[in-house]
DNA sequence: CGCTCGTTTGATTGTGATCAACGCTAGTGG
DNA sequence: CCACTAGCGTTGATCACAATCAAACGAGCG
C-alpha cells in the first residue's frame, strides 16, 4: 500500500516499503489531505489547531507580523517535513501559515498523531529529529538576525534553502528555484525588499551567485558564498539535515 | 519518594504525589546531578551530546557564536524547564550552554530519556509542551530580533523572563531579579551593551520600569511596556508558558 | 492596450554600532 | 587603611548600514 501520490523520496527515512510502520504512516496521511495554492493562507495567527502537518508537495511559510504590519518568516517547510504549529498553548496557533506555492499536505488530528506515534516508536524518532533540525535551523538564523550583516543573512538563507529544496548538496553550478519574491526572502532574513534587491545584485557582480527568472539560484563561487554566510557546507548539512 | 532538593512547584505538571510516573521522573533526575557556577561553559559548540537537561535550579543561556565572536543568546532555560542542545545530527550539539548562576540540572542520558517517556506519556506530553513553549519564545524573538526596535526587543524580553521567573505573572509593582548584564541582554536582544544601557535609561526616565542592583527590575507601567514590546499579556502567558 | 506586480536604481534619513573615556563598586593585597 | 585592579554601567561623539521614500522599468496578463 503505497501513499498516493507520494514519492517514496519524501517518506521518513528508515520506513522499509512494506514495514508496518509505513503502512500505519501512510493510512495516516492518506486520511486528510487538502491542497492549496499559493498565498491561500491556511492558518493565522491565533487560531485553532487541532492538526499536526505533513507536507507532501509545495512550499509552505510559516510566519509572525508585528502590529504596523511587519512580517517575519519564522521558519519554511519544504516537502516530507512535519509542522506543528501549536503554542504552549497546544490548542492555539501562534503563527500564520502560508503555501508559497500550489502544496499538497496531509492535516493530521493531534490525537491521531498520538496514537500512531505512540504505536510506532520510528515514526516519533523521525518526527523529533525533524523537530530538532527544525530548531537547529532557527538557532541558525536567528544568530544571523541578531548578529549578521546582510550579506550574511541572505548568503545563508541561499545556503539553507540550496541545502534544504535540492536533491543535490550545496554544490557550485546547480541550479534550484526558490518560489519566493525579493520581498519574502526579505520577510525570511529580516530585510527590506529593497535591500534584498542591492545584495543579491552585488552577490551577482561578484559572480557569487547567478540569479535568473524569478528566484532561480545557481551557486558560482561557493567558497566566497560560505565565507559570507560564515558556514561550513557540511557542518551545516549535518546540523540542519535529518539524515536519511 | 520526593526528588531531592526539588522544590514540588518546578516537578512536570500534572504528576500526582505518589503515582508512578513522577516516581520515575525522580528516579530518572536523582541519576546524574550536577552543579554549576555562573560562566563555567557547560557544553561547548560542536560537542558531542549524549543527554537531555532538567534545570532544577539557576539559569542556562543557550547560545551561538559567529566567527568574529559575536554571541547571540537563542534561548534562555529557567528552573523545571527540559534543555536538548542536539541538532539534525542528534549526537552533536550545535549551541553552547552556560549557566548565568549557580546552577543545579540533571544529565539525562538520551537513551534512559527515551525509555522512560516511552514508559510514562505523561511525562512525554510534558517535556513536548516544553519545546512547544521553547519554539514559541523563539519566534516571538526572531520576530523582534528581524522587525522591531530596540525598545520592542528590550521590553519584550523583560516581560519574557519576568513571565518564567516569577511566580506571580506580569504585574506592575513586583520586583524580579534577572541575573544578566547589560552585556548578556545585549546578547540576548541582538543589540550591543551600550544600547541597551541607553534603552534601559529611558524606560527608566519614562517611569516605564525601575532597574536597581544589577538588574532586578521592577515593571511601573504596564501598559506602555506592554505597547512598547507589543504583546497582550495574557496571550503571551498563554502562548510561551506551558499551563500546569 | 493598460494594468498590476515585482524588480531596479537613486536620494535621504535614522537607528544603532563602534570607539573612547570616565565613574562606581567590590574585591585584593600590601 | 589605603592603593590598586577589574568588571560593569554610563555618557558623548562619530560612523555605517540598512530603512524609507520616490520613481521608473519590465514582464505577464486580462
Amino acid at each position: 500500500m503505497p501513499c498516493t501520490g507520494v514519492p517514496d523520496a519524501i517518506l521518513p527515512g528508515g520506513l522499509p516499503a512494506g514495514s508496518a510502520s509505513r503502512k500505519a504512516f501512510c493510512q495516516m496521511i492518506d486520511g486528510q489531505r487538502f491542497e492549496r495554492s499559493a498565498g491561500a493562507m491556511l492558518k493565522v495567527e491565533g487560531e485553532a489547531t487541532r492538526a499536526v502537518y505533513f507536507l507532501i508537495s509545495g512550499w509552505l511559510a510559516v510566519s509572525k507580523s508585528m502590529q504596523d504590519g511587519h512580517r517575519q518568516i519564522i521558519d519554511i517547510v519544504v516537502p516530507g517535513e512535519f509542522l506543528d504549529p501549536g503554542s504552549a498553548d497546544v490548542e492555539t496557533s501562534a503563527v500564520e501559515i502560508e503555501p508559497l506555492a500550489r502544496s499538497i499536505y496531509a492535516a493530521i488530528p493531534r490525537e491521531e498523531w498520538l496514537r500512531v506515534a505512540g504505536a510506532h516508536p520510528e515514526l516519533r524518532w523521525y518526527f523529533d529529529r525533524n523537530l530538532a533540525a527544525s530548531v537547529s535551523r532557527m538557532s541558525e538564523r536567528m544568530l544571523r538576525l541578531g548578529k549578521g550583516s546582510a550579506e550574511s543573512r541572505i548568503a545563508y538563507a541561499l545556503c539553507e534553502l540550496c541545502l534544504r529544496s535540492s536533491g543535490f548538496g550545496l554544490v557550485e553550478g546547480q541550479a534550484f528555484h526558490i518560489p519566493m519574491t525579493q520581498q519574502l526572502l526579505g520577510d525570511y532574513t529580516g530585510l527590506s525588499a529593497v535591500h534584498v534587491c542591492r545584495t543579491l545584485r552585488r552577490f551577482r557582480r561578484n559572480a557569487i551567485v547567478d540569479v535568473s527568472d524569478h528566484m532561480t539560484i545557481v551557486i558560482r563561487d561557493l567558497d566566497t558564498l560560505a565565507e559570507i554566510a560564515q558556514i561550513d557546507p557540511d557542518g551545516l548539512r549535518r546540523e540542519i539535515i535529518p539524515a536519511a
